[in-house]
DNA sequence: GGGAGATCGTTGAGTTGTCAACGATCCGGC
DNA sequence: GCCGGATCGTTGACAACTCAACGATCTCCC
């Protein structure tokens, strides 16, 4: 799923949006107000991922979920995780995880050891060379972060987003099955 | 890219974050203020799009990407776009928009035909079965819309939210390169 | 304590995207 | 007019994810 943005067609008010879609339309749909707010979510985040993917990628070929799942290692008491509690982490599936697991194994910066407490579970541990990694990843990758959002922000901002973001995402946190606890509307 | 949230530790205030990752943090690595808005940004992207994506898909058979492309025809004059275009709409690449019309087009609702001021072109044609699986297929996804994200937030929020990631989106509009027009802060 | 059912991580198969390279066509300078 | 370089859409090869199914283990209730 690339994830642009754009909902639905509305009025014709073609207005901003400097390079990308039309902000009005024209077929046989109708759109609510404040979709240009989702629409703006959509293109921002791929825009932003895909920059920051690219550099970290170019730079110390690391892919942002890598990054991310030695952050999320790195960042446990221990600095080793379930992998489980890793895959909801990273929002990934648990053969996802396996998989990314494997590859960042393959490049020694994570080991795989048994659970102690739970014969079934394994836990990926970060290496000392998985932390050098990640220390280095994580200096592109916070300029990026800076550069595309940080930066571009003022204190307020930054603070209504995760208020108002952070609000809309808890509610789905789990996420294994479709849509289990979430009634439709007012039903 | 599955992206997820996080970027780096930092603070050991470990606060609201219902079920993902920790706030505070405890590797070696230091962290901006404001990054608790970025993780939400991603946090929330990936868990309503996962969502709006499964619930298209189970109700309409029609990825997130599809009924996006379907929907950038749908709003195009002529309700017709080059592939070109469509690709810069969606966020896909030029091979990714090939395969997608691809599947469009052998569900019968998309056409291929040559553009007639370029014979090197192509543009991706809406058939009237394509726009009847739009029309049916937006209903469900602007509830999924509104539920997930336009519902939880009021009038002053979406608009903030709107000004805020859409000054952060603008100036990376195409993307083709991996960052050429851009200074790398203040040089 | 024993068995039914849930959960763990992995695997095979399939899907959807990317990049690099291609032939075809367009365009600007000579 | 024509030629060199850009741009168009497609393709082959591959990367990274998903789902369904698996054996192993845990957990709870009788």
């Amino acid at each position: 799923m690339p994830t642009s943005a754009s909902s639905a067609p509305s009025s014709p008010t073609a207005a901003a949006a400097p390079a990308a879609a039309p902000r009005g339309a024209s077929a046989g749909v109708t759109e609510p107000p404040g979709i240009d707010a989702w629409r703006s979510f959509l293109t921002a985040h791929a825009r932003i991922t895909r920059r920051l993917d690219d550099e970290l990628q170019a730079a110390h070929g690391l892919s942002l979920a890598e990054y991310d799942a030695l952050l999320q290692v790195a960042t446990t008491p221990g600095r080793r995780i379930r992998m489980n509690v890793l895959a909801e982490r990273v929002i990934l599936s648990r053969s996802g995880i396996t998989r990314l697991v494997d590859r960042l194994e393959a490049q020694g910066c994570l080991e795989r050891i048994a659970c102690e407490t739970d014969a079934r579970g394994q836990e990926a541990l970060l290496t000392p060379i998985g932390l050098e990694r990640l220390r280095a990843a994580a200096r592109t990758h916070l300029e990026g972060v800076h550069r595309y959002f940080l930066d571009r922000l003022d204190e307020a901002e930054l603070a209504a987003l995760d208020a108002s973001l952070g609000r809309v995402a808890s509610p789905l946190a789990d996420g294994r099955t479709t849509h289990e606890g979430c009634p439709p509307a007012a039903s």
